[in-house]
DNA sequence: GGTTACTGCAACCACATAGTTGCATTAACC
DNA sequence: GGTTAATGCAACTATGTGGTTGCAGTAACC
Protein backbone atom coordinates (compact mmCIF):
# COMPACT_ATOMS: atom_id res chain seq x y z
CA UNK A 1 0.00 0.00 0.00
CA UNK A 2 1.31 3.08 -0.68
CA UNK A 3 0.93 6.37 1.72
CA UNK A 4 -1.46 8.24 -0.89
CA UNK A 5 -3.97 5.04 -0.17
CA UNK A 6 -2.59 4.80 3.46
CA UNK A 7 -3.68 8.67 4.76
CA UNK A 8 -7.19 8.71 3.67
CA UNK A 9 -7.73 5.57 6.03
CA UNK A 10 -5.66 7.20 9.10
CA UNK A 11 -8.59 10.20 8.51
CA UNK A 12 -10.90 8.14 8.77
CA UNK A 13 -9.72 6.26 11.76
CA UNK A 14 -9.29 9.84 13.65
CA UNK A 15 -12.66 10.35 14.75
CA UNK A 16 -14.24 9.02 17.94
CA UNK A 17 -17.72 8.91 16.61
CA UNK A 18 -16.23 6.58 13.31
CA UNK A 19 -14.17 4.37 16.00
CA UNK A 20 -17.38 4.24 17.88
CA UNK A 21 -19.58 3.08 15.07
CA UNK A 22 -16.76 0.33 14.14
CA UNK A 23 -16.83 -0.71 17.34
CA UNK A 24 -20.40 -1.47 17.69
CA UNK A 25 -20.23 -3.17 13.84
CA UNK A 26 -17.57 -5.18 15.55
CA UNK A 27 -20.57 -7.04 17.93
CA UNK A 28 -22.52 -7.12 14.73
CA UNK A 29 -23.95 -6.27 11.30
CA UNK A 30 -25.99 -3.32 11.75
CA UNK A 31 -28.05 -0.57 9.43
CA UNK A 32 -27.63 2.97 10.41
CA UNK A 33 -30.37 3.28 11.68
CA UNK A 34 -29.81 0.31 14.19
CA UNK A 35 -26.72 2.37 14.89
CA UNK A 36 -28.42 5.69 15.49
CA UNK A 37 -30.94 3.60 18.06
CA UNK A 38 -27.53 3.31 20.54
CA UNK A 39 -25.06 6.15 19.65
CA UNK A 40 -25.73 9.45 20.70
CA UNK A 41 -25.67 10.90 17.33
CA UNK A 42 -28.55 10.87 13.83
CA UNK A 43 -29.11 8.38 11.32
CA UNK A 44 -27.55 11.15 9.02
CA UNK A 45 -24.48 11.82 10.78
CA UNK A 46 -24.31 8.02 11.25
CA UNK A 47 -25.03 7.87 6.86
CA UNK A 48 -21.66 9.70 6.66
CA UNK A 49 -19.83 8.44 8.67
CA UNK A 50 -20.31 5.12 7.12
CA UNK A 51 -19.81 6.84 3.58
CA UNK A 52 -16.47 8.04 5.11
CA UNK A 53 -15.69 4.31 6.13
CA UNK A 54 -16.89 2.64 3.07
CA UNK A 55 -14.74 4.61 0.79
CA UNK A 56 -11.47 3.55 2.32
CA UNK A 57 -13.18 -0.20 2.58
CA UNK A 58 -12.98 -0.38 6.21
CA UNK A 59 -16.81 -1.54 6.28
CA UNK A 60 -18.96 -2.92 3.48
CA UNK A 61 -22.68 -2.75 2.76
CA UNK A 62 -25.27 -5.64 2.32
CA UNK A 63 -29.23 -4.91 1.23
CA UNK A 64 -31.08 -7.15 3.67
CA UNK A 65 -34.47 -6.65 3.28
CA UNK A 66 -35.50 -3.35 3.25
CA UNK A 67 -32.31 -2.52 5.27
CA UNK A 68 -29.22 -1.88 4.20
CA UNK A 69 -26.64 -3.31 6.84
CA UNK A 70 -23.10 -2.63 7.42
CA UNK A 71 -20.44 -5.09 8.36
CA UNK A 72 -16.96 -3.96 9.29
CA UNK A 73 -14.11 -5.54 7.42
CA UNK A 74 -10.31 -6.42 9.06
CA UNK A 75 -8.24 -6.73 6.00
CA UNK A 76 -8.15 -3.30 5.22
CA UNK A 77 -6.85 -2.84 9.24
CA UNK A 78 -4.41 -5.04 8.90
CA UNK A 79 -2.56 -4.25 5.93
CA UNK A 80 -2.64 -0.58 7.19
CA UNK A 81 -0.85 -2.10 10.37
CA UNK A 82 1.60 -3.70 8.00
CA UNK A 83 2.35 -0.68 6.39
CA UNK A 84 2.49 1.01 9.06
CA UNK A 85 5.26 -1.36 11.14
CA UNK A 86 7.12 -1.31 8.08
CA UNK A 87 7.48 2.49 8.06
CA UNK A 88 7.85 2.70 11.79
CA UNK A 89 11.10 -0.10 11.98
CA UNK A 90 12.73 1.72 9.03
CA UNK A 91 12.29 5.17 11.12
CA UNK A 92 12.97 2.97 14.49
CA UNK A 93 16.47 1.49 12.31
CA UNK A 94 17.67 4.53 11.20
CA UNK A 95 17.08 6.31 14.93
CA UNK A 96 19.12 3.40 16.56
CA UNK A 97 22.20 4.15 13.88
CA UNK A 98 22.31 7.57 14.88
CA UNK A 99 22.63 6.46 18.54
CA UNK A 100 25.46 3.87 17.59
CA UNK A 101 27.52 6.76 16.23
CA UNK A 102 26.33 9.30 18.78
CA UNK A 103 27.53 7.08 21.53
CA UNK A 104 30.79 6.51 19.41
CA UNK A 105 30.77 2.81 18.19
CA UNK B 1 -2.28 1.02 23.63
CA UNK B 2 -5.89 1.83 24.56
CA UNK B 3 -8.66 2.94 21.66
CA UNK B 4 -8.29 6.49 23.42
CA UNK B 5 -4.88 6.95 23.18
CA UNK B 6 -4.89 5.52 19.75
CA UNK B 7 -7.25 7.75 18.15
CA UNK B 8 -5.48 11.16 18.42
CA UNK B 9 -2.09 9.30 16.46
CA UNK B 10 -4.60 8.69 13.41
CA UNK B 11 -5.90 11.76 13.14
CA UNK B 12 -2.25 13.11 13.30
CA UNK B 13 -1.70 10.60 10.71
CA UNK B 14 -4.72 11.77 8.65
CA UNK B 15 -3.07 14.77 7.16
CA UNK B 16 -1.06 14.90 3.84
CA UNK B 17 1.43 17.71 5.21
CA UNK B 18 2.12 16.14 8.33
CA UNK B 19 2.89 12.41 6.34
CA UNK B 20 5.47 15.15 4.16
CA UNK B 21 7.03 16.16 7.51
CA UNK B 22 7.55 12.64 8.72
CA UNK B 23 8.91 11.49 5.53
CA UNK B 24 11.04 14.52 5.20
CA UNK B 25 12.12 13.85 8.98
CA UNK B 26 12.58 10.14 7.69
CA UNK B 27 15.76 11.06 5.84
CA UNK B 28 17.12 13.32 8.91
CA UNK B 29 16.76 15.42 11.36
CA UNK B 30 15.61 19.20 10.45
CA UNK B 31 14.36 21.77 12.73
CA UNK B 32 10.48 23.93 11.33
CA UNK B 33 12.94 26.58 9.23
CA UNK B 34 14.92 23.97 7.80
CA UNK B 35 11.56 22.00 6.88
CA UNK B 36 9.74 25.02 5.73
CA UNK B 37 12.35 25.74 2.85
CA UNK B 38 11.86 22.05 1.09
CA UNK B 39 7.91 22.22 1.82
CA UNK B 40 5.70 24.54 0.13
CA UNK B 41 4.45 25.80 3.59
CA UNK B 42 5.08 28.50 5.82
CA UNK B 43 7.74 27.51 8.60
CA UNK B 44 4.64 28.40 11.42
CA UNK B 45 2.03 25.96 9.40
CA UNK B 46 4.73 23.31 10.10
CA UNK B 47 5.43 24.47 13.64
CA UNK B 48 2.08 24.03 14.01
CA UNK B 49 1.90 20.27 12.53
CA UNK B 50 5.64 19.67 14.50
CA UNK B 51 3.46 20.39 17.89
CA UNK B 52 0.48 17.91 17.10
CA UNK B 53 2.91 15.24 15.93
CA UNK B 54 4.74 15.88 19.14
CA UNK B 55 1.76 15.47 21.28
CA UNK B 56 1.31 12.15 20.12
CA UNK B 57 4.96 11.08 20.43
CA UNK B 58 5.37 10.77 16.84
CA UNK B 59 8.58 13.21 16.82
CA UNK B 60 10.49 14.64 19.70
CA UNK B 61 12.92 17.82 19.86
CA UNK B 62 16.30 17.97 20.65
CA UNK B 63 17.91 21.31 21.15
CA UNK B 64 21.34 21.88 18.54
CA UNK B 65 22.80 25.60 19.16
CA UNK B 66 19.74 27.98 18.75
CA UNK B 67 17.79 25.70 16.75
CA UNK B 68 15.24 23.01 17.94
CA UNK B 69 15.76 19.67 16.06
CA UNK B 70 13.19 17.46 15.30
CA UNK B 71 13.24 13.87 14.96
CA UNK B 72 11.01 10.82 14.02
CA UNK B 73 10.25 8.35 16.43
CA UNK B 74 9.26 4.84 14.61
CA UNK B 75 8.35 3.66 17.97
CA UNK B 76 4.89 5.01 18.70
CA UNK B 77 4.31 3.87 14.76
CA UNK B 78 5.11 0.64 15.40
CA UNK B 79 3.07 0.20 18.42
CA UNK B 80 -0.15 1.60 16.85
CA UNK B 81 0.50 -0.92 13.99
CA UNK B 82 0.13 -3.90 16.55
CA UNK B 83 -2.89 -2.72 18.37
CA UNK B 84 -4.30 -1.66 14.80
CA UNK B 85 -3.24 -5.24 13.58
CA UNK B 86 -4.99 -6.78 17.01
CA UNK B 87 -8.40 -5.35 16.05
CA UNK B 88 -8.50 -6.32 12.64
CA UNK B 89 -7.58 -9.98 12.97
CA UNK B 90 -10.95 -9.79 15.48
CA UNK B 91 -13.13 -8.69 13.46
CA UNK B 92 -11.60 -10.56 10.48
CA UNK B 93 -12.10 -13.73 13.23
CA UNK B 94 -15.67 -12.39 13.33
CA UNK B 95 -16.16 -12.30 9.17
CA UNK B 96 -14.81 -15.59 9.16
CA UNK B 97 -16.99 -17.34 11.49
CA UNK B 98 -20.28 -15.32 9.75
CA UNK B 99 -19.00 -16.99 6.38
CA UNK B 100 -19.04 -20.37 7.88
CA UNK B 101 -22.51 -20.14 9.25
CA UNK B 102 -23.58 -18.66 5.98
CA UNK B 103 -22.37 -21.62 4.15
CA UNK B 104 -23.88 -23.95 6.39
CA UNK B 105 -20.88 -25.80 7.82
C1' DG C 1 -52.28 -2.27 -2.86
C1' DG C 2 -51.79 0.86 1.19
C1' DT C 3 -48.77 1.71 5.20
C1' DT C 4 -44.87 2.11 7.05
C1' DA C 5 -40.18 1.70 7.93
C1' DC C 6 -36.07 2.49 6.02
C1' DT C 7 -32.79 5.03 3.02
C1' DG C 8 -31.30 9.22 0.24
C1' DC C 9 -30.74 14.06 -0.63
C1' DA C 10 -30.26 19.02 0.41
C1' DA C 11 -29.66 23.00 3.04
C1' DC C 12 -27.91 24.80 6.85
C1' DC C 13 -25.03 25.72 11.32
C1' DA C 14 -21.07 25.65 14.34
C1' DC C 15 -16.73 24.56 15.26
C1' DA C 16 -12.14 22.91 14.29
C1' DT C 17 -8.12 23.47 11.90
C1' DA C 18 -4.75 24.31 8.13
C1' DG C 19 -2.92 28.17 6.56
C1' DT C 20 -1.38 33.00 6.48
C1' DT C 21 1.03 37.61 8.09
C1' DG C 22 3.24 40.32 11.48
C1' DC C 23 5.72 41.12 15.41
C1' DA C 24 8.14 39.96 19.82
C1' DT C 25 11.63 37.42 21.89
C1' DT C 26 15.68 34.98 22.67
C1' DA C 27 20.16 33.28 22.45
C1' DA C 28 24.05 31.82 19.47
C1' DC C 29 27.83 33.59 17.11
C1' DC C 30 31.50 36.89 15.75
C1' DG D 1 28.01 43.13 23.66
C1' DG D 2 25.69 43.90 19.21
C1' DT D 3 23.73 41.43 15.16
C1' DT D 4 21.33 38.15 13.44
C1' DA D 5 19.14 34.01 12.86
C1' DA D 6 16.42 31.19 15.00
C1' DT D 7 11.88 30.24 17.71
C1' DG D 8 7.41 31.81 19.97
C1' DC D 9 3.04 34.12 20.19
C1' DA D 10 -1.21 36.26 18.47
C1' DA D 11 -4.71 37.54 15.38
C1' DC D 12 -7.03 36.57 11.44
C1' DT D 13 -9.04 34.01 7.21
C1' DA D 14 -10.93 30.32 4.76
C1' DT D 15 -12.23 25.90 4.19
C1' DG D 16 -13.53 21.36 5.73
C1' DT D 17 -16.42 18.64 8.32
C1' DG D 18 -19.26 16.75 12.05
C1' DG D 19 -23.65 17.62 13.25
C1' DT D 20 -28.51 18.93 12.71
C1' DT D 21 -33.52 19.26 10.67
C1' DG D 22 -36.73 18.41 7.09
C1' DC D 23 -38.52 16.20 3.32
C1' DA D 24 -38.68 13.09 -0.71
C1' DG D 25 -38.38 8.52 -2.41
C1' DT D 26 -38.76 3.55 -2.33
C1' DA D 27 -39.61 -0.95 -1.41
C1' DA D 28 -40.76 -4.46 1.92
C1' DC D 29 -44.41 -6.22 4.67
C1' DC D 30 -49.24 -7.27 6.07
Amino acid sequence: MTTNTLVPVFAALGDETRWSILVALGEGDASASALAERLPVTRQAIAKHLAVLQDVQLVESVRVGRELRYRVLGAQLSETARSLDRIGAEWERRLAAIKRIAEGL
